[in-house]
DNA sequence: GCCATCTTGAAATAGGGATTCCAAGATACT
DNA sequence: AGTATCTTGGAATCCCTATTTCAAGATGGC
């Protein structure tokens, strides 16, 4: 008896993450998602609820169509530091070429608006830097595994160095850094916890 | 002939900073600013002009009056590394507790919205960004001259890790980021640029 | 073909946004 | 005291905001 949807609610909420994530959501009216995604404003209330709904939702998809997977992928690495190395690197081509060039991080642009008061929206901000640091720690004990790591390493405090620089990255990114720049920054971190190559 | 100002137009852009610092420039309002600074609108927009030029004239003495003390503080202390440790201190401290708790660095906080795009705007970042990273750079270089950093160490890329460190604990310390936690990872990362203590 | 349920469009609501204008009051210099 | 210039308060402007409502159209299962 009752009809079903007329339209993909997933492509409209794809659509949604891009605008949030690149004016973030103070700078972007309903209108603006009305136009974007060619849908109506009654199917849109309808569908998600209000604004603040619909950017919970943006979020959330974010961090788990986006960076979870990366976090993933990372944690699993058997490599060690060349994974991590890898993960920068494909980290700065994301935030200065191709489409999503000088976004940053839909997550860590969140933390710097008023947005990031909300609980619901500080919980997914502790999730996403719970399973960067977590990622980190994994590909450290394995390169700590693998020999790969300077005598008296921390895995735990180089873990949270590195994810705090993730931060820094994607920060300084969307103010147009340099992406060479940002790799031997990120080049260099890896050598001052890897074992030494040259005295 | 003229009547002069009856309000000191210094003290009220103190104010104007604390706001769009705190909130930011989107999620504050005009009469949020009449408000806080009570003071006339009329006056207001005699005085400075409209929003966009009192938060950029915010944003300009927030580098000036806030930051770039704290960067000529670093670059002119002699003692090396202990001079960017007390730095981090401080920060942590001020991003962490006080009456700017969880405010974040009025700069950082720039860079991820939407104001960025601004030239006028962008010039500020790139200024503040150029200061810290040549404090630290500064430091970098007294430190190796004392003989405090490890063997091979390239102080030009460590300035540039520990400048996007800083913004990496100016992002989380928004969130709520323990300053305990934050102050060990500032530890560890000297310590890894640092001469090794134990083998 | 019927009917329940959805979508759709557009308008209405109610409020807030930034900005401007003007008349009235206050001030400081001559 | 006079006068030019400022400040002040408030209203008025115009546009955009989020959200709701309602009637009409479209759809799918029976």
């Amino acid at each position: 008896m009752p009809d079903i949807k007329h339209f993909d609610p997933d492509a409209t909420l794809e659509t949604v993450v891009r605008l949030f994530w690149r004016q973030g959501v103070a700078s972007t009216g309903i209108q603006d998602v009305v136009t974007a995604t060619g849908l109506n404003r009654s199917s849109l209330y309808a569908t998600f609820g209000g604004k603040q709904e619909l950017y919970l939702a943006a979020l959330r998809r974010y961090l788990e169509q986006r960076s979870q997977p990366m976090f993933r992928r990372l944690a699993e690495d058997e490599r060690g530091l060349p994974a991590i190395s890898e993960f920068f690197g494909g980290l700065i081509e994301a935030r200065c070429s191709g489409e999503y060039a000088r976004w940053g991080c839909m997550v860590s642009n969140a933390h710097a608006g008023a947005e990031n008061s909300d609980p619901e929206i500080r919980a997914v901000l502790d999730q996403h830097h719970r399973g960067l640091r977590e990622a980190m720690y994994a590909a450290l004990v394995t390169a700590d595994r693998e020999g790969q790591l300077a005598a008296g390493a921390d895995p735990g405090a180089s873990a949270d160095l590195l994810a705090l620089l993730a931060y820094g990255v994607n920060l300084r990114s969307r103010a147009g850094a340099d992406a060479a720049t940002l790799g031997k920054t990120v080049t260099a971190a890896l050598d001052s916890i890897g074992v030494r190559a040259a005295a």
